[in-house]
DNA sequence: ATAGTTTGCGTAAACGTTTTCACTTACAAT
DNA sequence: ATTGTAAGTGAAAACGTTTACGCAAACTAT
């Protein structure tokens, strides 16, 4: 309604009669300014919809106070649940600092052209810092660019050549968890299900699951709902003794025991099914999923104080680790 | 590593012995400009490493090409994974108009301080428009803040007070599929379990039903798994005729399918559910469940094509309606 | 009273761009 | 040759803040 252009602080000041070195005191805790002029200037402020303009002062600040986040994002057809909890995490403490969260969502394929646009976004630089999720092709060009554009990163999860800022999660242990408990309820014949590329998940699992480690049969598995279902498939014609079974991730552990009922094999009795990540909807399935949980609003958290750290240090600091939970429901 | 400051404009004329002006010419497509000269100001900019400074562009420019998303956010208890599609949908399209999204996750229960404290990002206005998704008890104040500092919007969902800048959901259509399906397939005791602010939702499933539409039993439920088991054992009590429920959406109805089955009770036989919103997770549960789906990525590309026509013509515009689908699967 | 300190405020110079305006030069039309 | 038009460039004025510096007034300590 109130089509006014926004008054400015030369206007502002000019109306109160003071300087405007005075207005911008007044808003600010940096500069002298009597208490009692500053309490008549904010009032009044409010009367003359006076509001500093935001591009200017974060012209002057050389800064706008906002964090990006990179995340990678599969395809809207499937959709990286995982991600909203971080975002979660990262925003709630984000606020804390009186940071604003900016998203950018990018490709698990991204082509040349596409990661060059993202590497300009980063470059450009329209924020103090980049927190960026592993997990797609491109992950590490894109911090590279922040690297050579000596802009402060964070990253969450295990990302190759990148050992500083890092949150990284104690998948080993996880699994290991994971392996200690089959073996500790009497399942005898192991197998894993995921990709080639996890080997820290495999590994925990040969550990946790201790003596009979070699006896683990690995069954390629990617990371959808329908990779499981055709790792319950395969895993029956090549392997059909196995009775426990560890999912690289739950979307995959979920299209495993699909198949399973399909088949009317029962879980848990004749194959117990653990999965990995715990995201929220697991525990609605039936049978709810056992899973290894990842703390992922933690996670976001401890790579905002990672942020915030080297943002301040102006340096790298030392990676973290979040450890993994295993949590028990039915299907195991 | 190259902790030099970043080259300005002014020392990168400098260099080229050109004016700044040329300078600035060479990155917009505004001024006239030879091209060869552009061509050899950008070469020498990479060498350089020169890149307009961004604050100072947006001081000038009065935008940072920046949208602000703001959504309901249950807690990271119980994230919402409705918004995530939504946001995915907002982003690929804000892409197109080369935009940048930033994301505000409220509290659903926002305290008369959180308010503030949003309506003042609003105000604040580091961004070219907002918007915000319906669904949080304080979703209108914010809308009306954005209305009284004369900033663009859009609002996705229904929102009291507002008939403008919307996308709305067709849910009366979409429950009124269900109330159809249920009739078609013979079912006798239809029940329907949601909030009581859902009018729409309850009118369509009558509708659908058709004659016997007042036989319908309207069982309150909240949006959450618990109160899916907690509806299915009150109606038990009460009602236990019933053999086909609309719920008011996903979440709700997985809650009252696993307290059914716990109970013994079979679906689909004994009762047919239908849930609401399709979130991706619900084809994983077992049975697969039906529901009415909300295409929500063309929801966020509806909600961003509506908010840059607001921002361009400077005027409200028209709400528009996206439909919805009735996705059969195995619960009906 | 006097010197020294503190407090409150104003002037003016940044901050790093974009853009208007005016000025050359080049070229086309007479 | 002369005028008119267009193209390319530069100088300087915005854009709306923050902040360094300077100065007067008001305290404090001698």
């Amino acid at each position: 309604m109130t089509n006014r252009k926004k008054i400015t602080i030369k206007e502002f000041a000019e109306k109160l009669g003071v300087s405007i070195a005075t207005v911008s005191r007044a808003f600010s805790d940096k500069g002298r300014i009597s208490e009692k002029t500053r309490q008549e200037i904010i009032a009044k402020a409010r009367e003359y919809g006076y509001r500093a303009n935001i591009h200017a002062r974060n012209l002057t600040s050389r800064s706008n106070n906002t964090i990006a986040l990179l995340f990678p994002a599969i395809s809207h057809e499937e959709p990286d649940y995982f991600i909203t909890e971080i975002m979660l995490g990262i925003n709630e403490t984000l606020t804390k600092y009186r940071k604003i969260l900016q998203v950018h969502p990018f490709p698990l394929d991204a082509s040349e052209q596409e990661l060059e646009l993202y590497k300009d976004y980063i470059l450009n630089g329209s924020f103090e810092g980049i927190i960026v999720v592993a997990g797609a092709r491109g992950s590490n060009h894109l911090v590279s660019a922040a690297q050579s554009g000596n802009i402060p990163y964070a990253v969450i999860g295990h990302m190759s050549g990148v050992n500083e800022n890092s949150v990284l999660f104690d998948n080993e242990y996880g699994a290991f968890l994971a392996g200690k408990y089959f073996k500790d309820t009497g399942r005898q014949h192991p197998a894993y299900v995921g990709g080639h590329l996890d080997k820290r998940k495999k590994l925990g699992f040969q550990e946790g699951f201790g003596a009979n480690a070699n006896k683990i049969i690995f069954a390629e598995g990617g990371n959808s709902f329908r990779h499981g279902g055709m790792a319950l498939e395969n895993l029956q014609k090549t392997h059909p003794e196995v009775d426990c079974v560890l999912c690289a991730n739950d979307v995959l552990a979920i299209g495993f025991i699909k198949a399973a009922l399909t088949r009317n094999i029962k879980v848990p009795r004749d194959i117990a099914v653990i999965g990995f990540d715990d995201i929220k909807p697991s525990r609605y399935y039936t049978p709810a999923l056992s899973s290894v949980s990842l703390k992922l609003f933690e996670l976001g958290e401890c790579a905002v104080k990672i942020l915030m750290q080297v943002i301040k240090e102006e340096k790298p600091v030392n990676s973290e680790t979040i450890e993994c939970d295993l949590i028990l429901r039915q299907s195991s």
